[in-house]
DNA sequence: AAATATTAATTAAACGTTTGTTTAATTCAA
DNA sequence: TTGAATTAAACAAACGTTTAATTAATATTT
């Protein structure tokens, strides 16, 4: 149904620019081009809705990461850096939507639905701590914490994302830079990225 | 006037647990026990609502980052170390607001106000990047990227206070655990970000 | 193949709530 | 008695959702 997609695509856009509560459904109608029954009809409720954008969007990543973890040719570290590259291209492309997904885990405005998304967050992060632990028995690693390991991976991908503007005054850059687009900014976050975690989880 | 500074602190709390948007003057007006008038009364609007709570609670942090910048008697490594144990204890302990500010850096649903969340930040931020570039300056540090060393580092901590459901299922915790309360928790994040940032920072 | 019946898609309008805000009256304190 | 604090009620606007009518598409029957 190429129509529901669309909804939802827009839906996405609308969301991630104005929050789930801060737009409203004629808003969304207006933009899609679609009346506002029409979200009613697919959906049945914009509750609904949001649920079926996460859906949509959702365990994407979970095949990268499974078919990486998995992958007999690589060391662990060899994997530790391929996921920061995986996940700085990822988010760096869609940063919309994964602002979408912090805004719903800070509200918590339908517990189900946070709840859903975390388990979502959580299968992910699994995956690649069980790499970290993978190379700690192996003694590539040292003994690091895994999990604090991964807030701190991800974590820092995130503060970027957090805010634009944010972002371009810590990189002392005017207001129309786009660092998310940047090819510049991508490969200085993935080298930062990979160059700490070295640092911190590699024996000398 | 003691009322005001009630409704500030509700305010506080109901926009951390609903967003701004999902949380209603009257649900606000209920649980301070006022009448629905007064935040008009006082405060002029719901949005300004919203900037008398940011003012109310911005700029704590920034005394003691400009007290400990310039300690004559701490390194640059110890200075790094304490900033790590307040920026945790203070944000561990007031998660709520944090997470109040983080949603309106997401939804962006007035311009300035962002924008001024933003500047607290970063004039935050920028007393400990230079003292990352001082520590560079003097040869006890790497010359590691601030910048990203900063969003590393707040980052991490953010990712934490992010959802609380998502930090236990990391733990593995129960969901009736309280992360945010629990000293060992509290303890166990200050070590990894100081083991992190040590093997990162320092020259060998 | 044409005409009919059936289902799906789409619409404009209206629904009842809830929203943030204001008014006008009243209480309280100085 | 003057001015601020507080109240209940009303305001218009916006909200998500539903309705009932109409158009478009599909299936069935002649």
């Amino acid at each position: 149904m190429d129509k529901k997609e669309h909804i939802i695509s827009i839906a996405i856009e609308l969301f991630a620019q104005k929050g789930f509560e801060g737009t409203s459904i004629r808003e969304l109608a207006a933009k899609a081009d679609v009346n506002v029954a029409m979200i009613s009809y697919y959906f049945g409720s914009k509750d609904k809705l949001f649920e079926a954008v996460v859906e949509y969007k959702a365990s994407y990543m979970k095949g990268i990461l499974e078919e990486l973890a998995k992958d007999k040719n690589k060391t662990e570290t060899e994997k530790m850096d391929a996921i920061i590259e995986s996940y700085v291209n990822r988010l760096l492309s869609n940063p919309s939507f994964h602002r979408v997904l912090h805004q719903e885990l800070l509200v918590q405005h339908r517990k189900d639905l946070s709840e859903h998304i975390v388990s979502i967050f959580v299968k992910n992060t699994n995956i690649i701590k069980s790499i970290i632990e993978q190379g700690i028995r192996k003694k590539v690693f040292r003994k690091v914490d895994p999990e604090l390991m991964m807030a701190s991976l991800i974590g820092t991908i995130d503060q970027v994302l957090l805010s634009r503007s944010m972002c371009n005054m810590l990189l002392q850059k005017g207001n129309d830079f786009d660092p998310y687009t940047d090819e510049k900014f991508r490969k200085r976050l993935i080298t930062h990225l990979k160059l700490m975690t070295h640092a911190y989880l590699l024996n000398e």
